[in-house]
DNA sequence: CAAAGTTAAACAAACATTTAATTTAATCAA
DNA sequence: TTGATTAAATTAAATGTTTGTTTAACTTTG
């Protein structure tokens, strides 16, 4: 017996508890590092909670997944197609959406991360196809801006996205480190989180206006 | 009774065969999905072998790192000190050797980003240390070609060589995401690497002189 | 009073590591 | 070269944990 939900519906406060406490070990320990037993002892749960509501250790992912993956498309759209602004704003405002997004919820996206570097693990398709997504629509937009002639013709649009995710990844893996090496070790996490999606996106807005506006 | 090994001693065949099948097994399934029933079974040899050799499971990934860390140091300043070639030569140079090492060798590039997305590995002081290095050796240089008027002021180094191993790291991670994006099926792995290891080498190299020596 | 929620205990399978027995290889005096 | 001696290499089997999941009993709730 069992009580696992559909997509559409809603978690109750505990499961809630159990998503949040397992993307949180997920995210420091790794998938197969973090036993269903610390779950329970992170959430303050009994352990057969978790099959109970999501059947098992690998749904429970996938559901961790499906609830965050949602509403990212939506957002992306609608920064991107907002006519009421121009297409530089239009790409700064996606360049800060996209930074807020990865550092702003460091636990989620270091289990995306650890997910897409690992071959076997079964939320990938799911993650392949939410990025074939994202490709799309930027390509789209970048292309749209291309043809009014705001955009230089010859813009690699894989790269770019590339580097724009790379580089934001790289910069919340490695925030600590980040930390220490510009002595900001006064700050606090969250003062930190603010700080490094205020820098990372002015050095990418730099980065993309050198390579997509100036020079011929 | 165990025949661990110093440093400086070399590997016997076995002992590299054992290496090798480990870097391959947790670069694809990372450290704590990969059992020693894995690793001995993918090198032919006795469970027994891996503990008798390296001691531990733990113990064995630091002898992977420490075998891999060790001369890229060398190669680093050998480069960029090279006083034959100009600045702009050299930062061809050192982009081209970046990306070369990370996107030739994924499985142990693979590894490295899992240790250091992962708070609790042993290894992490290793890594974060060698890291650090590599910021001031890239940012000596860098300060060296602002004195001297080739590159611009105003340049953040961290940034820098956070869009360097972030933009390279995730082209490397999610290489056959882009394979099938940039319908390159028909690509053999290795011709894949050298047409990866090209294009990033081009991309980065386009998007650092055009903020570190075009427009003022 | 029935359905949902919750629990401690039990389950078999998989895990890293160790043991003790056996084989291989090297050394060296005769 | 031979045969004895010793250390290293190798093995199958066993060890004791830890793993994810299930069970069956119990409590709460509508």
């Amino acid at each position: 017996m069992c009580a696992q939900f559909d997509l559409h519906m809603e978690y109750n406060p505990k499961q809630l508890l159990i998503l949040e406490s397992a993307e949180k070990l997920f995210a420091s320990h790794g998938f197969h590092a973090t036993s269903v037993r610390d779950i329970a002892h992170e959430a303050g749960v009994n352990i057969a909670m978790i099959s109970y509501y999501f059947g098992s250790k690998e749904k429970l992912i996938e559901s961790i997944f499906l609830k965050r993956i949602i509403n990212w498309k939506a957002i992306l759209n609608e920064t991107l197609a907002d006519n009421s602004k121009t297409y530089i704003e239009r790409l700064d405002s996606l360049i800060e959406n996209f930074v807020r997004r990865i550092i702003g919820n460091p636990c989620f996206n270091l289990m995306m991360m650890r997910a897409q570097i690992q071959a076997d693990m079964l939320v990938n398709d799911l993650i392949h196809e939410s990025k074939k997504e994202v490709y799309e629509v930027i390509g789209t937009f970048i292309n749209a801006g291309q043809e009014q002639g705001i955009f230089n013709k010859d813009v690699d649009v894989l790269m770019m996205v590339a580097t724009l995710t790379g580089t934001t990844n790289h910069i919340m893996s490695t925030r600590h480190h980040f930390q220490r090496m510009s002595n900001l070790e006064h700050l606090t996490d969250s003062e930190l989180q603010e700080y490094l999606i205020i820098h990372t996106s002015n050095h990418l807005k730099n980065l993309f206006k050198a390579i997509l506006i100036h020079e011929a």
